[in-house]
Parts: C-alpha cells; sequence; structure tokens
DNA sequence: GATGAATGAGGTTTCATTCAT
DNA sequence: AATGAATGAAACCTCATTCAT
C-alpha cells in the first residue's frame, strides 16, 4: 500500500492549500469573485470541493487570503523602497515597477486584488480598508519626507498625492485587464515605468 | 381630494421609473449590488417587488440603465469640452469639475459608477467596455491635438495619459467613497480640482 | 363625440368576449394552458389584459368557457344521429365526419379540446369528466341498440367500445396535430372517414 | 449499528436517483406535472428539495427521465415482437399485453406517459415527437409486412392504423385512469386483451 | 485527508388577479 | 368598457456549507 500512499502524498498540506488558492484565483480572475462557485475552484484544483473547507473556513476566507498574502508585498516594497535609495525618483520607480512587474508575471492575481478586493473594500470589515490605508499613507509620508526636503510643491497634501500616484497605476493596470490597453514588452515596458514617474514628477506638458 | 388622492397613482409612470431607478442607486451603493435584493430596492422605494419587474426586466438591467444614464452625461461633457474652450487646462478643468462636482452631488451614484461598474466591466457584456473605452478614446484625441499644437510632450502616447488622468480622479473618488480621504468644501474643493489638473499637466516637482 | 363612440363601439360586448375566447384559442392551441399568459390572450386580442377579466371569471374559466361551446357540439351531434338514419354504419360515418370536419375547420380547437382539456380532466371538478362520460355514454346507448338488432356482436361491452372508437379518432386528430400524420384532403378526406368506420366495424383483415 | 445506520446513506446514489424518480412518477400521477413542486417531490421522498437537483437539472429533466426510462420499453417490446412469433394477431397481443399489464403494474407511470407525456408532447422538444413516431412507425413496419403477406387489406394504409391501433389503447387507458371504465382483473383482464386485438382485426361486427 | 451527498436559506423571477383611474 | 399599474403568492433554482463515510 505504500504505493498508493505516495500517490495521495503527491502534495503536502501546505501545498495542497496553495493549489486550491492558486486555483481561485485563477477562476476568480476569470468570473469574478461573486459568479465564482466553490465547485469551480475546487474543479480547477482537481479537487473535491469539500476539501476547499477543509484548508478555508469559507469562501470569503480565500478572498481574504488572496489579500492577505499579496497586499503585504506591496506594503513590505513601499516599506523598503526607503532603505534602498534617497531620490525621490527612484522611489517612485521601485513601486512603479513592482507593480507593473507583478501584472507581468500574475496577471491572475492584480485582477483580483484590483477588480474584487478594492470593489467590495466597502463593505468588508474595517481591517481590510486599514491595510489598503496604510499602504498609502507609507507612500504619504514618503512623499511628505521629500516635500519638507523641497522636492516637491508645498502646496500639495501628500496623502491626496498618494491617490493619484496609485490611481495611475491602477488605471493602467485595469487597462491592460480590460484588454483596452496594450501592455509593452521588454524595453518598452521599461521605458513606460519611467514615463510614468515622469508624469508623476514633471507632468505631461512641454518643457 | 382627488388632489391628494394618496393610494396609487401618486407618480407618472416615468416618474415610478425613476424612483425605483433611485432607490436602486442609493440601494446599491449601501450594500453593493450583489448584496442588493430586489425586494430592498422595492422597500427603499415604497412598493411592492413585483412592480420593479414591471419596469426593468431584471436586477442587472437596472444596474445598466443606472449605466446607460449617468456614463452618457459624462460622455457629452468630454464631447462639448471643445467647443468651450482652446485651452488644455482649461479642457481638463471641466472634465475634472464634471466628476468631482457630480460626486457632491450624487456620491451614490458615483460609488455604483466607480465600484459596481467600472470595476466589474471586465464580466459585463462587450459593449460596456466599448463604452468606457469610447471616454477615454475621446480624451486621447483632445490630448493628440494639444500634442500635435506642441502642448505636450511627444514622447507620451494620447492614449495612455488618457488612462493616467482618469486613473487619478477614479482613485480620488475611490478615497472619498471609501473614507479614507477627506473630501473638501467650498473653496478648498475648487483648489482641489486646480491642484489635480495641474498634477497632471506640470507634475508634483516644486519648480 | 359620437365618432369616437363609434370606434370604440365596434364591437358589442358578445363579439368583444368572443373575440378574446378566440384569441385565446389560438394561444392555447400554440402554446399550450399553462405556457399561456393571460397578457399573450390579451396581446393576440388586441385588448389591454384587464379587459380579459371583464369577460370571464379568471384564466381557468376561459378553458372552460371552450369547453362549453365545443364539447356541446359534439354531444349535439351524438343525440342527433339516432334522428337521422336508423343505419350503424351511417351513425357512425357523421360521428366520424362532425369530428374530422371540425379539425379542417378549426384545428385550434380541437387541439385545445384533446390536449387541454382531456389531459386536465382528472384533476378539475368532477362536472368536466361527467360531460365527457356522458358522450361515451350516448354512444354506447347507440351501439347498445344496435347490438340489441343484432348487429354487433354480443359479447362486446358497449361502453368498451366507445372508448375504443373514439380512442381511434382522437390519435388520428392527435396525428394530426403533431404533424406525424398527414390528413387528406378533398375526396381522399371522405374515404378517410369511410375507412375508419370500415376499420371499427369490420377490422383490418383481408376478408 | 452501522447495518443499520438510519441518518444517511442509506441508498446508493443510483437507488437515490431511483427513489426520487418513483416519487415524481406518484406526485406527477396525483397532481400533474405543471401543479407538482419540486417541494412536493422531495417531501414525497423525504429529501430536501436541493438534493433533486443534485440529481436532476431540473423539473422538465424529471419528466424527461420518466419518459426515457419507459419510452424505451414499449420500443422495445414492439421490436422483439417479430422475433416471437410469426402471427399478426399474437404480435398485437404482446404489445396489448405490455401496455395493459403495465397499467396493472404501474398506474402511474401510465397517467404521467399518457397524460403529461403523449398530450403535451406538441409542446416539447423535437427528439419527444420522434421518439413518439418511431414506435407508430415501427408498427407500421409490422402492419405493412402483413400487409404483404396478404393478411391486411390493402386499401389500408399501415401508418394510418399503426395510429388506430395506438389510439385504442390509449383511450382505453385513458378511460381506466379517470376511472370512467373499469379495468377488468384476471381472466377478464386477458379477455379483455384478446377483444382489443379481435375489434382490430375482425371488427365489432357479428358475422 | 478526501469525497461528494445532503441540506436549506436565500434570492430571482413569473404572472394571475385586483383595482384606481 | 377599458386600461395597465400595482400587488404578492408561488415556484424555481443556486450554491455555500456541513458532515457521514
Amino acid at each position: 500500500m505504500p504505493r498508493t500512499e505516495k500517490k495521495r502524498r503527491k502534495y503536502s498540506a501546505e501545498e495542497k492549500k496553495s493549489l486550491i488558492l492558486n486555483s481561485a484565483i485563477r477562476v476568480f480572475s476569470q468570473k469574478g469573485f461573486h459568479r465564482s462557485r466553490i465547485s469551480d475552484i475546487a474543479d480547477e484544483a482537481g479537487v473535491a470541493y469539500g476539501l476547499v473547507y477543509h484548508y478555508f473556513e469559507n469562501k470569503q476566507e480565500i478572498l481574504h487570503t488572496i489579500f492577505e498574502n499579496n497586499w503585504g508585498l506591496l506594503t513590505k516594497v513601499i516599506d523598503t523602497v526607503e532603505e534602498q535609495t534617497d531620490d525621490l525618483s527612484q522611489k517612485l520607480l521601485l513601486i512603479v515597477s513592482f507593480m507593473l512587474d507583478a501584472y507581468k508575471l500574475a496577471p491572475d492575481i492584480i485582477q483580483v486584488m484590483v477588480m474584487e478586493i478594492a470593489r467590495s473594500s466597502k463593505f468588508l470589515k474595517e481591517p481590510k480598508i486599514e491595510a489598503f490605508e496604510k499602504a498609502f499613507s507609507r507612500l504619504a509620508e514618503i512623499l511628505s519626507h521629500h516635500q519638507k526636503k523641497g522636492d516637491i510643491a508645498t502646496d500639495l497634501e501628500p496623502k491626496f498625492l498618494s491617490y493619484c500616484f496609485f490611481g495611475i497605476l491602477e488605471l493602467i493596470l485595469t487597462g491592460y485587464l480590460l484588454g483596452t490597453l496594450q501592455p509593452k514588452n521588454g524595453e518598452q515596458h521599461e521605458a513606460c515605468k519611467a514615463s510614468l514617474v515622469s508624469i508623476f514628477l514633471h507632468g505631461i506638458i512641454k518643457r
């Protein structure tokens, strides 16, 4: 019977959970959270739908886990940006890079984060909005620091700017996701990142 | 007493439809589209839920109607902006004004448009994405015109800029809606609009 | 105002009721009773659906009226057959003629009578089954009379034969209605009637 | 106590499906298809109504399954009749026997087949009419064979005769189902079958 | 761990019928 | 007589979740 055992033991518990989570991301991304059934996720993962409940409390918790796993990454990037450089434009480029590269690597995750979580956050328990808020605040702090340094015009509110910055990123990603904006590749992809930073820093006016 | 007749026919058909539509906007805005039941809408309007089906095919059509009614307004604003002025910054200000004022006047509508429609557009029928796309394209045309005039840096793609611009607006509104960003009033509200245009045109860097 | 009056008075009350009834027959025949909505009938008649309730108690009563109007005709034919001739085969031919001609003249009525009323009679109030029963009994009486006269084999139960006879007619009509059996025209239509009588009287065996 | 375990899994999946199907037959037969609710079926089967949807797409599919399961039996009987005997009257007796015995064994099934399916077939998807048609055609072929053999009068169309034959059977069964015709038992039941065959073959005229 | 049968709350939708105008 | 807005019971169906095996 060890042979059969092995077949079943192809994945460890943690791997199985991951498998289900990734299936969920794919399914949510394709059909949207509300239109996705637990059985869709289970089918995608190739497991019985009852098993999903071994690893997750309920459907909502799956979405929550996706959020936790990935939003943390952004937070971490923003947090470590300070350590990497002192240059404002470099800092912004790191954030832009992270997000656009993330789209390249895992558009499904971005889809879910942007579309499903942002959308429903208003109706969720407080903690999720707080998490969002934290990222915005951290960037605001960075901007505030540079404002004090004299890099940024003093009549602009850092928090407000933080929303502007992420707004640009979010809608560019949305355009990519909807297929109405063509994502670039290779060098152009990098140029695109620089462009975004430049637009935010210097605007679009020809100087 | 015919004038004060309270039971039925207080409203004309068109008014009743409007009543239901506005109730739907309020309910969708408070609970989100998926969490809203037809009976919630009917209760809010003070009618039997069967009546909702007298005026609308189904729940989705209510959302669709909200979209049609309001997205058209934005499209019209963008379309008429050209006739009002030749100045790029004035044009952008008109658009910004329309959207931020709309939030002031009817935050519920903005909530529904941004959260329920914009973010779930991927799952909607094609035509809706097209409608979105049209607004982006119209702005892109305007920007393209000014690029040719020499107002805008030539290395920037108008369509891309169009997404940046609306992205800023969208996330500012989202911040207002989530309550994480404080909307301003009166003069400051106007200053805020000018700020947004200025950020887009000249960036945030101190000159 | 007499002019307007006239327009409205195009139909008398009785004519309007007839109009609705005939529309109902057409609609029931096409969609079946349960799938037909009152509004379908009203549309077909070109009136408001509320008006249907001026002339009929409810939907069921419409069906009931169709039954009453038309089943009576068959009963009358069976009842008067005795007066017309003494010959068994002539009597049966009169009944067959009536039913097959009725199909030619008004297949919709036959459709409704056969499909909607016969089928649901089990679930209706007693009276309807009684009415059916009466037609079968009357024919049974006629057959019984001829049995006593020595025309019909004595080991056959007249009531039983009555069901056989109507069964033949009913399924031939059903075949016509379903389009799986080709109705004949003109002379062949008459020959068909004679055939049916002959089959019932002498069987199908070659003599 | 595992043997007497009463809560769940008393039946295998296939048995449970059968249980629901048989409950449906009973309910349809008593109340008619349209008047039967899914919950009636579930109650009759002693299960939650959601379970019905575990085994069947929808209500219509239940009816369809009943049809498939049982119409197939008749088709098979007609198909195998040729192998059993060369005598026309024996062949017809086998078919008559099958149908009248089926009524004895499972009047509910006959009720549903005759009342709900046969009579509403016009509104069902094409395939169902085709299935009916096939049985009629098979009998027509058999009759055609005997016509060529010289058993049956040459001026009669086999397809037409096939409708006559099934018409007789159908209305006799209808009489039984409506309770307006007394079904016989034992020997008389057998005599009744013979009678039907004889009527079809030799008619009712005293020779 | 794994399965999928079983449950039933919850929501949508239909449409016969009523009734003010 | 005529209209169609209004009502709400009724039924279907979905699917998250539980739980015996």
